[in-house]
DNA sequence: GAACCCGAGTGGAACGTTCCACCACCGGAC
DNA sequence: GTCCGGTGGTGGAACGTTCCACTCGGGTTC
């Protein structure tokens, strides 16, 4: 099984490892004659660049590394495709190393990108803590996704969770709504900033004596749970904004189970627009983040870092606007 | 941003650079004096092994790659929960490179690993040529996923897909339905023997004329499209076996988009097992693979050969049973 | 015809590790 | 005092590339 070097390539093209080297990398400076020999050489022996030795004598490896926080969330496939197609475009591979939303595989897939000298980093949906992002960020190129963070040694992509989930409480507030309770992640990313926005929704409505919160998380488990603990309360709300779309659709398997009608009897709301959340069956009504476009900005300014054509050293931090979504989940408040 | 090499914890230290790389690897030919001062200074200047050149001298990088046909489809995502786990547990890392069923893409994808020197490769669900698979496995060793292969120069699991689709015949036929029709995926991995297993499952129950098939896909949309064009035909089949969850999924949102009721107009259903097909408002009839388990076993045939624990060189294709799993998607045939 | 330039090609250093052969020192046995 | 073995530590080669300084011919210019 070994694979063969750029000098068993020269030997039997017959001319030294410099020009095999020139002619691997394309370069004009070649007569056709010799470059045709390397090839043919190349290709007969099964020749591929090693890009470790490569990367080792260049100090740069052509590899955007991400750290996926939950690869079981729809919602990062999306952010990847955007980064992946970007990544590309700009000369770029992209490489990941998935966690489960565990902090300590995130950690253990942190630092297998970092030993391998990627690039760049973004890391999505991250959970460790920011004190080990900014260590890596110091040596390393670093975009933070869907994670608020104000950090000068870092750029991010998030959107407006604050105004999201605002929006989430005007629109029920519109139907008649007023029992409005939430379903929150704690101190998963962003969960916070939905929290606020629910708070300051439900407090512009002249409605602060009506907020109440139990603490679920992103995941579908975590979900149902908690509506479950809501359904046991004396005063059962009439509606629910969840944390996220993966939580709210466990919320709606809690509720289908204990024969509540969505939303005759309570409407929900989710977070993050999954292509599923869009079924007919499902149809939930939810706030939209431009994913893809997200994904795309991510990188774009993983790049524009890397190629040093950042003029002024400053992070930039992104804020991409958020769109209510309104489907099936949400109508007018039960009469009694 | 340059890094810390081992020769500047040498310098700081006081110690020769062969030193640190003892203290760094554990040995315990060190003493302890030597040992924390090493330790100190490395944690002074940040230092963290630059796993490039390990992996050139070494001429192994402690990594297993994996090749992801498509990100989209969550049954991936469990399958390298499974994978992680399992290698993590061998000594080795994982990295993968994501591919968005594009033939184009999941070509670099491969070659990135390749070129990255990675110890040794999964493919899941994989759908470039067999011709460039095994030419990658004649460099590094490799275990196909999810895609049924009988090729001497890899390993493969995959669960019993004509098995699977045959139980899915009985069912439907033990119901009583007879127009049974069936939304293949073409050339994708195991399309060929699900659409076998349907096939000689039909012809078993005396039901050969009956056979109809229409090409659809593994994705949502082509599901989604298969099945309209089905509701077009003279004699509507009562009853469809769909190539993949995503797809049959697909298939039920044109089901009520028509207003044809499931199953009471007609039955469906999938194969894999997704977890939203578990869902009260999808409540697919579906076909269960051990998902995780074969993440795990996969990985246990590419470690047993990176270690180099098998005796005899022979190649092994695992193959796991399948598990028909009812749900509400299937039922009684319409009256008429 | 000397001086110069240019294009094509080469050899060796460097990248940051691991590994191997080797060395210095010390205590104990004779 | 010599020899021996073991412990703790060292320097240099090697891994497979890229890059730089250099050489070698042949044509152009004066």
């Amino acid at each position: 099984m070994r694979q063969p070097t750029i000098i068993d390539v020269a030997r039997r093209a017959g001319v030294s490892k410099s020009l095999v080297s020139l002619v691997m990398r394309g370069s004009e400076r070649v007569s056709e004659e010799r470059r045709a020999a390397v090839l043919d050489a190349a290709a007969e022996l099964g020749y591929r660049p090693n890009a470790v030795a490569r990367s080792l004598v260049e100090r740069r490896s052509g590899v955007i590394g991400i750290v996926l926080s939950d690869l079981h969330n729809p919602f990062f496939a999306d952010l990847i495709d955007g980064v992946e197609e970007g990544a590309v475009r700009g000369g770029y591979r992209a490489v990941l190393a998935p966690a489960f939303l565990d902090a300590g595989r995130e950690s253990t897939a942190l630092d297998t990108l970092l030993q391998m000298r990627v690039d760049g980093l973004i890391m999505a949906g991250a959970t460790v803590s920011l004190a080990e992002i900014e260590q890596a960020a110091k040596r390393v190129p670093m975009v933070l996704v869907a994670r608020p963070t104000r950090s000068a040694l870092m750029d991010s992509v998030r959107n407006d969770d604050v105004a999201g989930a605002g929006g989430v409480v005007d629109h029920l507030v519109e139907l008649g709504h007023e029992r409005i309770a939430h379903i929150h992640a704690g101190t998963a990313p962003g969960a916070r900033e939905r929290r606020q926005g629910y708070e300051d929704g439900m407090r512009r409505h002249g409605l602060h004596d009506q907020i109440a919160s139990v603490r679920g998380g992103y995941t579908h488990a975590e979900g149902l749970e908690a509506m479950g603990t809501m359904l046991a309360w004396q005063a059962v709300p009439t509606a629910v904004f969840v944390a996220n779309d993966t939580a709210a659709i466990g919320a709606l398997e809690a509720l289908d189970a204990a024969g509540v009608l969505v939303p005759g009897d309570m409407s929900v709301v989710g977070y993050d627009n999954l292509p599923i959340s869009g079924l007919h069956r499902i149809a939930l009504t939810t706030v939209d983040q431009p994913t893809d476009q997200m994904g795309r900005e991510a990188v774009e300014l993983l790049i524009e870092r890397l190629d040093g054509e950042r003029r002024d050293g400053r992070p930039r931090h992104l804020v991409v606007p958020p769109r209510l979504v309104v489907r099936n989940s949400t109508g007018l408040p039960p009469k009694s």
